[in-house]
RNA sequence: GCGAUAGUAGCUCAGUUGGAUAGAGCAACGGCCUUCUAAGCCGUGGGUCGGGGGUUCGAAUCCCUCCUGUCGCACCA
């Protein structure tokens, strides 16, 4: 696994614009001072050159110079094989421009990298732990879950390439309240089927899908169950609907290119690790009695008031349980825990981390992600949702109607904490209009440009001359393919998969412009050579971003 | 009321340790298919970065304040 051009280039030149601001304080030119970092960016146009610092206005205050001076004293004492020239320009910018091999090598380690380029060097720490989705196994998914799980799947995939070791955890709420609630509702749907009139539960589940639950009791079993006692029946109706729903969670989630390492029961948690966690707090004076009821003193870290863990009647509330499974996280050994949480819960994140910092975990460990609503339209309308009635649209419905690829690509491509609203016409339209064709479309003709070379005989060769290459369509997209293992590394640490969706656009249609302008039929073979090389790179980048973000990458559209 | 999070082009949004003339897509307008997929390309117009103040060589970005949207503020999950 090799380095990565682009962050190879880079350290190399910071090493130089540092060896030169000492070499200026050995000939007394800058003061003796301490030096600020060196930032090295793409400037925004191409004609700044290939990369740009502002290292001389970051140290101006240290030198006590102005930062054109100081640029040029730099580059006066910059000397680097791989530079072409380094010119100041605005207020003391010093653009680098790089002599055209370092590129065309760039490409071709790229190139001999194959598959494997985007993926990073493995890191050797503590594994990451991925928790999201933990929709409540109460009904279907619905477009909300969605986003998380998109984007939660996007996120594992994007560490792991990343060279993260993750896990990825579903946390089943298999347990309290809601669950009664379901098994309340599916016996009321039953004891409906055969014309009797119950009130139906308070807070139960009004959704289709608990009427065919019923339905399928009555299939396989009958009317048996009327005789029962109805604390028997529901005991017994509790069971089958959970594994009912379980199973249609991970069919949807499947088809939705979603899966999980670890699905992780909350009923394994009661009632010992309830007890275990809450006894600690217990023990140092986190928790205190009032009203007969147990309270966690969450005030004491910030939250506005303390909270209930074991309610009056003895029955503990599901920040409980949720205190003893984030224990059980970092004591799984975890280097750190990412949430993927619905943004409804973000009063939630305090409390935990309140209690976690009890438990004398490290709270700095457990990164809550609070993923914002999504708003679904249709021509132009605003699809109104709402879970307590059963009128939500559901991510199978969503899949069924756009295609799990549009989706995908729809949830991922906002920044995390922006609301989503999701166009379904937009994301149905197979056009340009709609950025997930776009990319794949860009990846599709590549597929056919090397059926139809393989067609003619042509073929990339042992060692085709990348120097050919030198179009600026061309050098574009040489460089945003170099760009690509460091724009995984940086999309990894800000924990922000909507950069990869970015990316993959980005790079598509620097593509669609070469395509436009660049033949690689009926030209001089080595250039046809060439150019295959360089679209063959361009299309594993393009595939290999798809995966992150779990989108498939056709070879014919 | 308190808290979280947003407010950038007509619309949807990028823009992270403060940096060059604030960027895309869609929509609008004008061009480009007898050769590798027009699901594409090229071009044009479009902005008080919510308002106001401050910090500094420099602010969409940091601080203060106000306005607006969304979501929370249970012994529900």
């Amino acid at each position: 696994m090799g380095r990565k051009f682009s962050l190879e280039i880079k350290d190399i030149l910071s090493a130089a614009i540092e060896a030169a601001a000492k070499q200026g304080i050995d000939d007394g030119v800058f003061p003796e001072a301490e030096l600020p970092a060196v930032v090295l960016e793409v400037p925004p146009k191409k004609e700044m050159g290939d990369f740009a610092t502002n290292f001389a206005m970051q140290s101006a205050r240290a030198f006590h110079k102005n930062p054109r001076q100081i640029a040029e004293a730099l580059v006066e004492r910059l000397k680097l094989a791989e530079l072409e020239k380094a010119e100041i320009a605005g207020p003391g910018f010093i653009n680098f421009y790089l002599k055209s091999n370092v590129i065309y090598d760039g490409l071709a380690k790229a190139i001999e990298m194959g598959e494997d380029f985007g993926n990073l060097p493995k890191k050797d720490i503590a594994p990451t732990q991925v928790e999201y989705v933990s929709a409540n196994p109460t009904g279907p998914l619905h477009v909300g879950h969605g986003r998380g799980a998109a984007v939660g799947s996007a996120l594992v995939n994007l560490l792991r390439a990343a060279g993260y070791p993750v896990s990825s955890e579903y946390y089943i709420n298999d347990a309290g309240n809601q669950i009664d609630n379901l098994a309340a509702s599916v016996n009321a749907r039953y004891l409906e089927q055969f014309g009797k009139t119950v009130e139906f539960p308070e807070n139960g589940y009004h959704g289709a899908d608990i009427i065919d639950t019923a339905k399928r009791i009555i299939k396989k079993d009958g009317d048996k169950y009327l005789a029962m006692d109805e604390a028997e029946r529901l005991k017994v109706f509790k069971e089958v609907a959970l594994v009912e729903k379980l199973a249609a969670l991970k069919e949807d989630l499947e088809a939705f290119n979603v899966t999980f390492d670890l699905w992780y029961s909350e009923r394994t948690l009661h009632p010992d690790k309830v007890r275990e966690a809450v006894e600690e707090l217990k023990a140092n004076g986190t928790i205190y009695e009032k009203d007969g009821a147990l309270w966690l003193r969450s005030t004491d870290y910030g939250d506005d008031k303390d909270r209930v863990v074991i309610r009056d009647n003895g029955v503990p509330t599901y920040l409980a349980a949720d205190i003893a499974y984030h224990r059980d996280k970092y004591e799984r050994g975890f280097g750190r825990l990412i949430n993927i949480w619905g943004a409804d819960h973000h009063g939630y994140v305090c409390r935990v981390k309140a209690a976690m910092k009890a438990l004398g975990k490290d709270p700095e460990k457990l990164t809550v992600l609070l993923l914002q609503m999504v708003a679904l339209y249709r021509n132009g309308e605003l699809v109104k949702m709402s879970k307590r009635t059963g009128q939500s649209v559901t991510l199978a419905e969503l899949i069924e109607e756009v295609g799990a690829d549009a989706a995908r690509y729809f949830f991922c491509m906002r920044s995390l904490d922006s609301q989503l609203d999701f166009d379904l016409d937009l994301a149905k339209k197979q056009s340009n209009e709609n950025p997930v064709y776009y990319i794949q479309y860009a990846h599709a003709r590549i597929a056919s440009i090397f059926r139809q070379a393989e067609g003619a005989g042509l073929s990339v060769g042992e060692s085709p001359k990348l120097s050919l290459l030198t179009d600026d369509t061309e050098l574009a997209l040489i460089k945003k393919i170099e760009e690509y293992p460091e724009e995984v590394e940086k999309a990894a640490a800000d924990l922000a998969p909507q950069r990869i969706a970015r990316f993959a656009y980005d790079i598509s249609a620097l593509f669609h412009s070469f395509y436009a302008k660049c033949r690689i039929m009926g030209i001089e073979p080595e250039l046809a050579s060439a150019r295959l090389a360089l679209v063959g790179k361009a299309q594993q980048v393009i595939r290999h971003a798809l995966g992150i973000l779990g989108i498939s990458a056709p070879e014919k559209m």
